[in-house]
RNA sequence: CGCGGAGUAGAGCAGCUUGGUAGCUCGUCGGGCUCAUAACCCGGAGGUCAUGUGGUUCAAAUCCCAUCUCCGCAA
């Protein structure tokens, strides 16, 4: 079974590496071009290349895969499937039609649900209960094809999206080898999409980072875990920026009003709209490096009745 | 040359403006109190103040210059 892989980031990492460590032969990689990055915008190739170019394997970073383009390559490459792993480009019709098995796809949900660009983290930050992968049979919709298989996952009370992710990546892995085998012994039912279930998960912006504390302390806790690690949730304190990492519900006492801090010897909580409150991990303040909260309120003197904002 | 913050004890910070004895909150070690403790009391160790055998000065953590590193914004 010859086998062309298209993805980009991390998440597409483990099921590419699963393909090779299991003997399959990957003909072709297909992954976004090298973006510039960070504050230099040094221009960075994506995870998947790396691993991709340490297997020997030809890279394909092609701006565009419409009017023949991307068909031109799988005439060279002939693979007998397609598998597509959080690639970020849409697939053409000519393209999606091309090899045998067609072009088959792993995303990081339980579809119908969640469909497009963020799953995971939306997941996270709706205090969803269970999160998983589903492997489906490409069509021209976005996230609307046959679905084959699906693992299903509980999410943990504390878990970020990171955290989820990573999990997910490795899920995603077996799911993939399980469906690829599957099709192999022809045994295969594709399952159609109940579309009147379906949801749509936007991707993340920096917009959304600012945190509201008069909202309940459980819509904080998954905003800040949802959040992380990208982009990061955000609050201000004496006029700067202040990211929170990795949280917890607090205690369950009210009292404070909503973005009153609350320190003890061994945590850092902030009161929300409920009157509950949400416990931080760690804390990043702007210009400072990342570091435990309980550290950073050593240094940072507080005055009394200090909001966060 | 995109804009900005920062490098001082194991951790987090103050001190720099107006040069002159290394300070705070923790941790750590020893002792005390206590049925007990992450609590409290007493005491100790630990720093060439990022680098430059740099400049100014009687004297530099502090003022000037250069370099390195970390971080926020923007992309």
């Amino acid at each position: 079974m010859k086998i062309v892989f298209m993805g980009t980031p991390d998440f597409a990492v483990n099921p590419l590496n699963a393909l090779i460590e299991n003997g399959y032969e990957v003909t072709g990689v297909f992954t976004q071009p090298d973006k510039p990055v960070g504050r230099k915008a040094i221009l960075t190739p994506p995870p998947v290349k790396a691993v991709a170019e340490n297997a020997g394997i030809p890279v394909f970073q092609p701006n565009s895969l419409k009017d023949g383009a991307g068909v031109k390559i799988l005439e060279e490459l002939n693979p007998d499937i397609v598998v597509v792993v959080a690639y970020g480009k849409i697939l053409p019709s000519d393209f999606l039609h091309y090899p045998k098995y067609g072009c088959i796809n792993i995303h990081g949900s339980i579809l119908p649900e969640y469909r497009g660009a963020a799953p995971i983290q939306r997941c996270v930050l709706n205090g969803e209960k269970y999160a998983g992968v589903t492997s489906m049979q490409m069509d021209e919709g976005l996230d609307t094809g046959d679905m084959l298989f699906v693992e299903k996952t509980e999410i943990g009370e504390n878990e970020t999206s990171g955290e989820l992710f990573d999990r997910l990546a490795v899920m995603g892995a077996d799911l993939l080898i399980k469906t690829l085998k599957a099709i192999e012994n022809g045994d295969v039912h594709p399952k159609k999409q109940d579309d009147s279930k379906s949801t749509y998960a936007a991707m993340l912006d920096k917009s959304m980072c600012n945190i509201d504390w008069s909202n309940p302390a459980a819509v904080v806790h998954n905003t800040i875990r949802g959040l992380d690690p990208w982009p990061v949730a955000q609050t201000t304190l004496g006029g700067k920026k202040l990211k929170l990492f990795g949280s917890r519900l607090g205690c369950e006492e009210g009292g404070g009003k909503p973005g009153e801090i609350k320190l003890t010897k061994n945590s850092f909580s902030v009161f929300c709209g409920d009157g509950k409150c949400v416990t931080v991990n760690e804390v990043q303040y702007e210009g400072k490096k990342r570091m435990k909260a309980l550290d950073f309120f050593r240094g940072y003197h507080l005055e009394d009745g200090t909001l966060l904002q």
